[in-house]
DNA sequence: GCAATTTGACCAGT
DNA sequence: ACTGGTCAAATTGC
């Protein structure tokens, strides 16, 4: 990751990384001080603690910082966009502003990539769903759509699924080579249908068992279990990233190219792996140019993910992005970096209708 | 004033 | 008829 990765990205994933374990440090502190009431429940806290420290570790590991306690250690600029949150949780304020100022460019674009265009309650799910489209769909016909679904399971997570591609320039220039697609398309819902039914499914057998076996390294089983399709599901149990983390599950079908997969899976949909400078989040262990660029238009994917955040907004999708290349997760700017419980998963599953 | 969000209505698929 | 997805007017925030 790191050895293509921009020292800035680095910096910025490594502050992230830091303010996330001083969190869990300060939680681990105050779980211990109550030793009044060492409750089973305490008890296994603090183990949970202990983990999400320990996975911290391993991330920080992952990228080369060899950063003695940080416990005195105070993140340095430039912040990642994670580190957005209003407040920590010790209180003290993060500056959002403050994060913008030593901000990429490219960042804004990313931030501003989705729109909100509307939200449905769903049968059987406790929380609405929101629906989010690209912002340059109007200008540039960029059909890039997600949906974000708070779990019903575990209200701090959140599902978002990716469909189509980002086509804008403003994606070119952060995530995607040039668009394919470069004609303007009116915004009606015709012009996205037929992505939401022309799926590319692969087999259990073209995941990219190398990534899976890379990414489990330092890797935390989940146990969520996605809305997915039963042909889509596979044995292979999730994992994700050490917090805050990346949850591949099973049913990621995506490639990743090319050091994720072989040149057979990937030529399925032509991902390849890229950064987007603010994140940094979608560098998978130092693969690049993960990016989504179908050539054509019958190639698309559902990547939906649960990110976990803050239990504070009872239905507002987080809103901080961490970009992937078939678009951003996000979270909400109340949702507080400290939150023990930023755990994203991330999940992807293709369908074809050929 | 402009852009983003909210929310009820509308539409298509089943 | 029901449901999920989208539209678009109204509202909100900067």
């Amino acid at each position: 990751m790191d050895r293509n990765m921009g020292e800035w990205e680095k910096n910025s994933l490594i502050n992230v990384l830091l303010q996330g374990r001083e969190s869990a440090k300060q939680l681990q502190i105050q779980l211990n001080l109550r030793t009044s009431s060492s409750s089973h429940d305490q008890t296994r806290g603090i183990m949970l603690v202990q983990k999400i420290i320990s996975s911290y570790e391993k991330a920080l590991s992952m990228l080369n910082f060899c950063g003695s306690s940080s416990s005195t250690q105070e993140p340095q600029p430039p912040a990642g966009p994670v580190t957005e949150s209003p407040t920590s949780l010790t209180g003290s304020p993060l500056s959002e502003d403050s994060d913008r100022d030593v901000k990429d460019p490219q960042e804004d674009v990313s931030k501003k990539s989705w729109r909100k265009y509307g939200q449905k309650d769903i049968l059987g799910a406790k929380y609405p769903r929101g629906y989010y489209r690209c912002t340059y769909r109007n200008g540039q016909g960029c059909l890039a759509t997600k949906q974000v679904q708070r779990s019903d399971e575990d209200p701090t997570i959140f599902e978002i699924t990716y469909r189509g591609n980002h086509t804008c320039a403003q994606a070119s220039n952060a995530i995607l080579p040039p668009p394919t697609q470069p004609e303007t398309k009116e915004p009606d819902t015709a012009a996205i249908e037929p992505q939401q039914h022309n799926y590319y499914q692969t087999t259990p057998q073209q995941q990219p068992e190398d990534a899976l076996l890379n990414l489990r390294k330092g890797l935390k089983i989940v146990t969520e279990d996605l809305d997915v399709k039963p042909q889509q599901q596979s044995s292979i149990p999730p994992f994700h990233f050490p917090s805050p983390s990346v949850v591949i599950h099973p049913n990621f079908t995506g490639n990743f190219s090319p050091s994720f997969v072989s040149p057979q899976a990937s030529e399925a949909n032509n991902y390849t792996f890229s950064t987007s400078p603010p994140s940094g989040m979608n560098n998978f262990q130092g693969n690049q140019n993960f990016q989504s660029s179908s050539q054509d238009s019958e190639v698309n994917e559902i990547i939906s993910g649960a990110a976990a955040a803050a239990a504070t907004s009872a239905t507002n999708p987080p809103t901080v992005d961490l970009d992937f290349p078939f678009g951003n997760i996000e979270f909400d700017p109340n949702f507080t970096f400290d939150n023990l419980g930023f755990f994203s998963s991330f999940h992807h599953s293709e369908k074809n209708s050929k």
